[in-house]
RNA sequence: UGGGGUGUCGUCAAGUGGUAAGACACGGGUUUUUGGAGCCCGCAUUCGGAGGUUCGAGUCCUCCCACCCCAGCCA
């Protein structure tokens, strides 16, 4: 089944100027995008909105999308990105089948079209300096100069650029430029540079090439040569669109149609290259995987699904306005997602000891819980009970504040999946009066959480029996900053991290069947959120948890709004 | 005061001259052995601003304002 974008909403821009096409019969009713990232870098969830946009534009209007590799710069381009990308693109459930480029694989055709253009006059091999060559362009204001090497002969140019091609040049002594024009008032129409000599090993071709095309002249015609209907790039192309058509119409060649969208800006974080590298560098988070990173391997380790992800790329919606989406949506879809899905456990993060008085010393029995009352279909299993239980340090206060519905001494709340407890001592340290443990008596006519009598009780809370218990690492993750900002925002650079962006927290309790949990195995810990076992520090026997995202919580708004 | 874009709810986003969709967030209610989930209700008399055309304008025209992108031999 195809994976339909926006499949009840109304069409986006793109998907009007596609049907349009269709039903006009341009490119003969075909469909052909690309997505086509440089292998500088990781990909991140604002490269998952192309990807989604690219590939499932593709499968909506029964067209094809490649994956092509934009490697046009040996300087910054490496092959362990490579494989990283496309796990990326297969894991978010996307599949390019045999249609894998490189820009590397069309040098050679490059190189013959660059020499079409001089032969039919329309390019020249430059000697200015980049220095001279921006002072040439001119600014904003004012037009620019032709270079002293504009008029060099056909015959000259094509003898210049071969022996470019063949090394007799140092890096920067040549450049091939387009001949438009230098009075143009869209500055990329000012004779720009085509080829530039890079003394370089390229990680695909080796040494075999020491002039290497640019983007404008590179991803035009790669387009072409794959015969793409529509080329989908980000809003800063928009000025170059000039030039994509230019090369391709003075070259005579197949034409796709260049559509511009804005790219995915979220709150509270940061999406830039180079933004996500200084927080690698300067060792803020741990790496590109660091479960706080908005990276797709990021997001994997932290515990976010492929189709969380997918749902989220559809519901931004595709317009060509900047924005900054709520990083309130992407949890919602998690949320949404894990809700249906996920196995419910019991973990106690924060444990307060809990002696149940009048329970047996040496009883132990097994309840029944259910593992997701979202779909039955997941079953039931069974947790051990006993007299010394945790709970959770925020579900006891010796002082309730108003619509506090959990314990307090002398309150009754229902353990879920066991019995009503009524807390009858609060035992505290003596000098530092700390809660150490209370004590609480059960009803033993409420096994399984209800009582004969028809009581009720306003709270229901998590709890994981002491001897049993399964000890573990919890990792919490919160927003990397504070800030609703975001890159677009321009005050990125300004953000303050946010401090509590992971607070690990040691000996959390846990039911005792998360001891088998595995890599990547993802659970609501009841009442508290959804967890997910860290897939590099885990080992078998020792699952580490990372903590996805909070469960919405009312409790913390009606607190928040009594504090106010 | 060069060129290219964009301005509709707190945040995204429909709207294509006929009287402002939807989602998230937020607020209220209902239900509940997760204060989860679900369900219901509320949430832009107004579309950056001012004029104009029209029976009728978010949509057309004029002027103005704000914001984003471009002066890499990066992509």
């Amino acid at each position: 089944m195809p994976l339909q974008l926006n499949d009840s909403s109304s069409a986006n821009f793109i998907q009007e100027i596609i049907e349009n096409d269709i039903k006009s019969g341009k490119y003969n009713g075909r469909v052909h995008t690309r997505f086509p990232p440089e292998p500088n870098g990781y990909l991140h969830i604002g490269h998952a909105k192309s990807i989604c946009l690219n590939f499932g534009l593709a499968s909506q209007y029964n067209g094809l999308c490649n994956l092509r590799f934009d490697d046009t710069n040996p300087v910054k381009e490496e092959a362990e990105y490579i494989d990283s990308i496309k796990t990326d693109i297969k894991w978010l459930g996307f599949d390019w089948d045999d249609r894998l480029f490189y820009a590397s694989d069309y040098f050679e055709k490059f190189y013959e079209y660059a020499v079409q253009l001089i032969m039919d006059g329309n390019a020249y091999v430059c000697d200015l300096t980049p220095d001279q060559i921006r002072q040439y362009r001119g600014t904003f204001k004012t037009p620019g100069k032709d270079s002293p090497f504009r008029s060099r002969s056909v015959d000259e140019n094509l003898d210049l650029f071969s022996r470019m091609k063949k090394g007799e040049f140092k890096n920067e002594e040549k450049v091939l430029r387009a001949k438009i024009d230098m009075s143009s008032p869209n500055l990329n129409m000012r004779d720009p540079v085509l080829y530039r000599i890079l003394h370089e090993t390229h990680y695909r071709t080796g040494d075999t090439w020491c002039i290497y095309p640019t983007y404008d002249f590179a991803h035009c015609i790669s387009d072409s040569i794959e015969g793409i209907t529509h080329s989908i790039c980000t809003l800063e192309f928009e000025d170059h669109r000039h030039l994509y058509d230019w090369v391709l119409d003075t070259l005579g060649i197949y034409h796709p149609q260049q559509i511009e969208f804005a790219r995915l800006n979220l709150s509270n974080t940061v999406m830039s290259k180079r933004r996500l590298l200084d927080l690698v560098k300067q060792g803020l988070v741990t790496g590109w995987d660091d479960p706080r990173m908005p990276t797709l391997s990021g997001l994997r380790r932290r515990g976010y699904t492929p189709e969380a992800i997918r749902d989220f790329c559809d519901r931004i919606g595709v317009a060509k306005r900047n924005s900054i989406v709520d990083v309130a949506l992407l949890e919602h879809c998690i949320r949404e997602n894990l809700n249906k899905t996920a196995m419910r456990v019991m973990g106690v993060l924060n444990p307060l000891k809990m002696v149940i008085v009048n329970y047996p010393d040496d009883k132990e029995e097994e309840l029944d819980a259910v593992n997701n009352p979202e779909d039955p279909a997941m079953g039931t299993r069974k947790i051990p009970f006993s007299k010394v239980i945790y709970i959770e340090k925020d579900d006891f206060l010796e002082d309730p504040p108003k619509k506090f519905f959990r314990l307090a001494l002398g309150r009754e709340v229902r353990l879920r999946y066991a019995y009503y407890v009524r807390c009858v001592d609060v035992i505290k340290d003596d000098t530092t009066g700390d809660i150490l443990e209370i004590h609480c008596t059960y009803d033993p006519e409420t096994r399984g959480g209800s009582s004969p009598d028809g009581r009720k009780v306003k709270g229901t809370i998590h709890w994981v029996s002491a001897a049993h218990a399964f000890d573990a690492e919890v990792r919490l993750y919160d927003h990397l900053f504070k800030e609703k900002g975001s890159d677009s925002d321009g005050k990125s650079d300004e953000m303050a991290l946010n401090k509590d962006s992971l607070i690990t927290l040691h000996s959390c309790k846990l039911e005792p069947g998360l001891k088998e949990a595995e890599k990547g195995d993802i659970f609501q810990f009841e009442r508290v959120g959804y967890f997910c076992v860290d897939n590099r520090v885990s080992s078998p026997g020792h699952p580490v948890f990372n903590r996805i995202v909070t469960l919405r919580d009312s409790w913390k708004k009606i607190k928040n709004r009594q504090r106010q």
